[in-house]
Formats: structure tokens, sequence, C-alpha cells
DNA sequence: AGCACGCCGACT
DNA sequence: GTCGGCGTGCTC
């Protein structure tokens, strides 16, 4: 910051193209003020027409505009940097998504007023004068700042037990002296040996591995796999202690936030205090005060999801993406990215390393991992005496009870049996609501919400029928909306509440609770029914993926999976290793401690690879045979896919634009066009959707390909153009 | 993203 | 006659 000054004040004002937090094309030009070098970071102050914007000295003026036309920007007092990896950063994301620069930076300056000169408060210290006249109020003041830390008056006061007048009595007699304290108090520094760790010798090998990493100060990936109890994050807080020893900072990213309170805890203990945390729940103050922290290094360790990538991390010294195979890492709207992958690359250019931890990697990094690209520290055991529990197929062609129910009897038999022993058990389906369709039986209409081409669930719990996607609801209606006629509207397969209802009829004195996101609020709710269930309050908890994660419960033997081929093969790629993902980390709710568990499993599909490799307990079967299924079709890792969505409320200009769009694609070597077709839910929110998708050979450049082909058509205005580079999901 | 300019309905 | 609705387009 200091040689800027150096250049003589005679010299000509520089320009310079300057970065602003917009979705346009590329950085503007301008000047800057004398004696102001155009260092690429630098904060500025941009006029833009009628208005001042926020920018970032990017790079050399481009010259599209003259010189004499070029406004002045300003830099911001302290003139302060952006990191310089946090730039390299930001361009990379862009060029490799496709998002405009300004975007991504806008993104990064999510804290808007970060820059803003700190508010400093007056506060009062204990003075060497004592007052002339002592009372005991004002003894007792002067009591509590005895211990000579800086308090504002009202707190001195408060602590005191006195009014505010007391105490601004004592200023004036100089007995409390004026000091200023700092606008945030600082972020504690976590202390690397503050509780040791106890690790077998599995975990101490990889800690030692991922520790030598850290030292290293290199980049470099490392896939930590080991099952649910087998201590990954105990292994990688080894890692982050490292981190701090060498005074380098660490990012910690989680899937959600719902799940950070029980980590800031955990790390608490590790550690000594809770580390920074970064999600987007935080109010602007707690973002400000955490992005300053950051960018000058006092935050040592920061948890937070995935927008945590773009913070402006003076000296990062390791990432960790904990549950990387979580699709949740997948932004969707806005800047389309993976936070998985970002953070490799955010690895790459901080030159650091990277861990990536699952009980149940995402196929990609398994590649990775078992090709020898990224370190495979694998942890076999779990902890105390739990075994994985026993997983038996229920064939539903064979085994289905009466019509209209949905526990077979093989389940109803193991249910009556445990709790019958006096153990727990949980029935999971990943469905909401009471039944996914509503259909006439008179005359075959089907319930959708005219928003979205979606069927809409009904609720029967709050007599209404929903749509999933946008929220759209109204009350179940008598009569067919379509014949009229009464009584003839049929609820079509089970949500959870069905099989609450179900199961309460088949065991009347068991006591059942729901869990999902409708009867559940939040994390507090979640917690308070996980504690129920922990506490054996509850026998039975029927619930959605959201009872999938983490939790053990010591006397939970029986998982019953209702349907286990929900979210089967439409289309998507990935849908395979989900339902993979998902079941496997269901069924390792069961036999946590000392009693062996059962997971018995519903499906219509027994032969499948996904439901085999699940009987077998034979995960990296699994593993293999989606290797290959996905070598043969060229799908990801083993070649590159990006989606093209276009949408818009006019539906026919939306379908127009398509095929224009599909007639201009360029002919490629390896590339191949698919499209336009109506997407998943072509009706979203009373959007048209329509999507084309690119396939490629790994050998191609996806996104010079895309370029090309999207400056070569000009769209109608209300036509909406998306690209999602490496889609996850195909909605 | 803002904010201006611009061309059609109900009002002090 | 104007105030104002938000559609389109530009900002170095």
């Amino acid at each position: 910051m200091k040689d800027m000054a150096l250049k003589p004040a005679d010299a000509p004002a520089e320009t310079a193209g300057v970065l602003l937090p917009l979705p346009l094309a590329g950085a503007y030009d301008y000047k800057l003020p004398r004696g102001i070098r155009a260092a690429r970071g630098l904060v500025v102050r941009a006029p833009l027409g009628s208005r001042e914007s926020l920018g970032v000295v990017w790079g050399k003026a481009e010259g599209a505009v003259g010189d004499n036309r070029l406004k002045e920007a300003v830099p911001l007092d302290g003139q302060p940097i952006l990191p310089a990896g946090l730039c390299d950063f930001i361009d990379w994301v862009s060029h490799y998504t496709l998002t405009p620069p300004g975007l991504v930076l806008a993104m990064a300056l999510r804290s808007r007023q970060a820059f803003e000169a700190e508010i400093r408060r007056t506060a009062y210290v204990k003075g060497e004068e004592l007052p002339k006249r002592m009372t005991p109020t004002r003894q007792r003041v002067l009591d509590v700042a005895a211990d000579g830390l800086a308090r504002s008056i009202p707190q001195l006061a408060e602590d005191a037990n006195a009014t505010p007048a007391v105490v601004r009595g004592l200023v004036e007699a100089g007995a409390l002296l004026e000091t200023e304290l700092p606008e945030f108090p600082p972020f504690e520094t976590p202390g690397p040996d503050f509780a040791g760790t106890t690790l077998n010798t599995e975990q101490d090998l990889a800690a030692h591995l991922l520790r030598s990493g850290v030292a290293g100060h290199r980049f470099a990936v490392s896939l930590l796999d080991g099952v649910t109890g087998s201590g990954k994050t105990e292994t990688y807080f080894e890692a982050v202690a490292e981190a701090l020893r060498r005074e380098r900072q660490t990012l910690i990213l989680l899937p959600e936030i719902a799940l950070t309170v029980q980590f800031l805890d955990r790390f608490a203990e590790r550690f000594g205090v809770r580390p920074a945390e970064w999600h987007s729940d935080l109010s602007q103050r707690e973002r400000r005060r955490t992005w300053r922290a950051v960018m000058s290094g006092e935050a040592r360790v920061v948890v937070g999801a995935r927008s945590a990538l773009f913070l402006p991390f003076k000296a990062l010294g390791l990432i960790v993406v904990d549950e990387e195979h979580e699709q949740a890492y997948k932004q969707e709207d806005g800047a389309i990215y993976h936070a998985r992958d970002m953070a490799v690359v955010r690895g790459r250019i901080e030159n650091c390393p990277v861990v990536l931890a699952s009980a149940t990697p995402s196929l990609e990094t398994y590649v990775n991992a078992t090709s020898g690209r990224y370190a495979h520290l694998r942890l076999h055991r779990r902890h105390g005496e739990a075994v994985m529990p026993q997983v038996r197929l229920i064939d539903m062609r064979e085994a289905r009870g009466e019509p209209g129910t949905f526990l077979s009897p093989p389940l109803r038999e193991a249910l009556a049996v445990t709790l019958g022993a006096g153990e727990q058990a949980m029935l999971f389906l990943n469905r909401r609501g009471y039944a996914p369709l509503t259909l006439c039986a008179a005359c075959g209409h089907k319930m959708v919400c005219r928003q979205c081409s979606a069927w809409l669930v009904e609720h029967r719990y709050r007599k209404r029928l929903v749509c999933h996607h946008c929220g759209f609801e109204t009350a179940t209606p008598p009569q067919c909306p379509q014949c009229g006629e009464s009584g003839t509207l049929a609820a079509c397969g089970p949500g959870v509440e069905r099989v609450a209802e179900e199961f309460k009829l088949a065991f009347p004195e068991a006591r059942v609770a729901i869990a999902s996101s409708d009867t559940l609020h939040g994390p507090l709710e979640t917690q308070m029914a996980i504690r129920a269930m922990a506490k054996r309050e509850t026998d039975v908890l029927i619930g959605t993926q959201i009872v999938a994660k983490g939790h053990h419960f010591p006397q939970l033997t029986l998982v019953g999976v209702v349907d286990a081929d929900l979210g089967g093969s439409d289309g998507d790629v990935r849908a395979r290793e989900r339902t993979f993902q998902l079941l496997h980390q269901v069924a390792g709710r069961a036999g946590r401690a000392e009693k062996p568990g059962l997971v018995l499993m519903q499906t219509r599909n027994p032969d499948d690879a996904v439901m085999k490799a699940l009987a077998a307990s034979d995960r990296d079967a699994f593993y293999e045979q989606e290797r290959r299924s996905r070598e043969i079709t060229r799908a990801p890792p083993f070649g590159r896919l990006a989606a093209i969505i276009l949408s818009g409320r006019d539906g026919e200009a939306v379908r127009v634009a398509g095929r224009e769009l599909a007639k201009a694609a360029p002919a490629a070597r390896g590339v191949k066009v698919w499209g336009p077709t109506p997407a998943f839910y072509s009706l979203l929110r009373g959007q048209t959707r329509e999507r084309l998708l690119v396939q490629a050979e790994r050998f191609v450049d996806v996104q010079a390909y895309l370029r090309a082909w999207l400056a070569s058509v000009k769209l109608a205005k209300p036509v909406r153009l998306t690209v999602d580079v490496d889609p996850v999901s195909f909605f």
C-alpha cells in the first residue's frame, strides 16, 4: 500500500479496467487519481451513470472508450486491496461457469458495507484520580472498572447497578478516562492443542498425511473416506490444528446451515473457541465483522456454507469440504457452480491442500481417488463396538400386503418384533405429505399445479393440496374440478403422513412421530424431535431425508425403507448414485451401539445393482459398477456435460428460441447437442422451460464451444438463457 | 443491479 | 391537461 504513494505527483493519471459487481460482460475503464497506481484488487468508488458503485481494479484499461470520456474512480480510505487469490478465483469461476465476472465479484462482495470506516465506540476505563467526593454508588462503579476493561457508559451503569448519571459524574471528575473501543470484539484464536485427541492407528496415519500436507503448503486433494462414526471429523481436525500452528487460515465447508450448530460446539470442544461462521442467515453486522476479520487474517477458521468460498482469505492454508457428495453444494440460482469443485480450484490457486470428506463419495471424487489423482485415505472402523447393520431386501412384487397399504407383511412383522423387544424403529420415505398424486376415479383427472407441471401433493392434516415447487396451495376440493363428481378424488401412493396413518392402525399403542419439513420447522424443532427419540419418548420415527443425517440412537435397531425405488431412473445420470448415497446413509442409522441393526428395504427391483450392493453391504461393488456404466456412456467424469436452459413467460417464444439455438449449434469433434426438450418440470412458477444438453468428450474445451455458440445467436427479449456447466440435477 | 427515458390510463 | 404505471436499455 505504501509504495503506491511513491509515484511522482506530476505523473499522468493512470487508467484501469475496473470490475463492477454487476452482470456486465467485462470491466469498465476508469481514470485513477494522480499518483495512484492501478494495482489489481484495489477497491474503488466508481461513478456509474447518475450513481456510484463499488468496483475493483482488475487490469489494464481496454481502451474501448476514449480516455477523454473516462470518469475517475477513487480508492477507498486505506486503499484496501482484495487478496490476489480471490481475484484469480473470481476470474476462474467466471470463465468456467460462463457467468459474467461482475456477478461473481458481487458474490464476493456480499457484505456491502465491508469497506466502510470502522465505527468506533467511546468507552471508559478507570483513571488514576479519585473523585473528590466518594459515594457508595460511585465506589461500586469504580470497583467494576477496576479490572481495567473499557466499557460504555450504559454498560458500566448496568454492571455496577448505578444510573448513567453517576457514571457521567465520574467522567466529569476525571476518575474515568475516555478511550475508544474497536467496532467489534476480536475473533479469538482457536488453540491447536486445547484438547488432546486419541486416534486409532488408521486415523493417526490419515491425520499424519493431512498434517504434512498442510505443513508442506502445497496443493493436493485428499479424499477422507470413512463410514459414519469412523472419526472423519476428529481426523481432519488434526489438519486444522496444523494450519493453526502455522498461522494459516482454514475454510471448512458444510452442506447446510442446519448442521452448523452441532458442528460449532464440536469444534469448540477440540479448539477451545467457536470458529467464525459464514452463511446466508448472518445479520449485516455479523457479515461485515466476519468479512473484515477474514481479510485481515484475524479469523483463523471459518465454517460456512458454499458462499464462504468467496471470502477474502489473507493466508489460506487448508480447505475442508465435509460431506462432499451432498447435492446442496451445487448452487442453482444466480451464478451456477459446484462448491466442491470450486473448492478444489481455490485450493490450487491458493496453493493449499483440500480435504474432501464423505462416507459415500460422489462418483467423480471416487474415480479421482482410486485413479491416484487424489490421495485416498480410508477409515474402516466404526467407534466402539458398532457394526454395520444387516440389510435385507423385500421384493414388493411378491410381498405386497392389502391393496392401498404400503407396509409389507415382512416389514410389519419385523416392526412387531422390534417394538415387542422394547427397541426403537425408523420408517424412511422420502416424500412429504399424505399422497403424491390425487386422481379422479371417475374421469381420471389428475390434480396438477397451474403454475408448474408438477402434481399437487395432498397434505391431509392441513386438508390442502400443495405444490412442492412453487408453494401454491388450495383446499382439497369436495368434488372433481373436471367432471364435477363428488367423492371420487382418490389419493394415489404414499407420503410420510399416509405411512404414519397405516402404522398407527396396525400398532395403536406405539408412540409415533413424523419428521419432515412440514412437521419440523427449523433446526430447533428438528433437534427436539431428535432428543425425544434419543430419550425414548418416541418408539417409531417416520420421516423423510430430514432423519437420514448423522444422529445416533442407541436403541434404534430397525430401519424400514418404505420405497427404495423412489427417485429411480428419470434420465438423470446421477440418480442411481444419489439413491445409493441416501439409502446407505439411512441404513447407517440402525444398530449403532452394541445391538445389531436390521434394515429392510422394500423394492420392486431387487436385482438392480444399487439394491444388490446395499444388501451385500458392498459399497465399492456399486461404485465399480457405476464407474463402468459411466465410462461406457461417456457420462461424467468420463465425459463433460453442460445444460442450456431457456425460460420465459411466453411459452411459444421459449420453444422458438430453443429450436433456433439448436440450429445454430456449431459442429465440433467430440461434441453432441441434444434437444431442445421441455425441462423435467417444463412449467415452473409459471415459466416455460426448455433444455438443451451438450455432451462432450473430455478433450473438448466446453467453455470455448459454448462461448462461440452463444455469441453467434441473438435471442428474442422475453427469453432468458442460463448455462449450467456440469449439471447435477435435471429440473 | 439501479436508474433514466418513454409511451398509455385516472386524477389533483 | 398532468402524475405515474413499469417495459427496455445503458452505465466506462
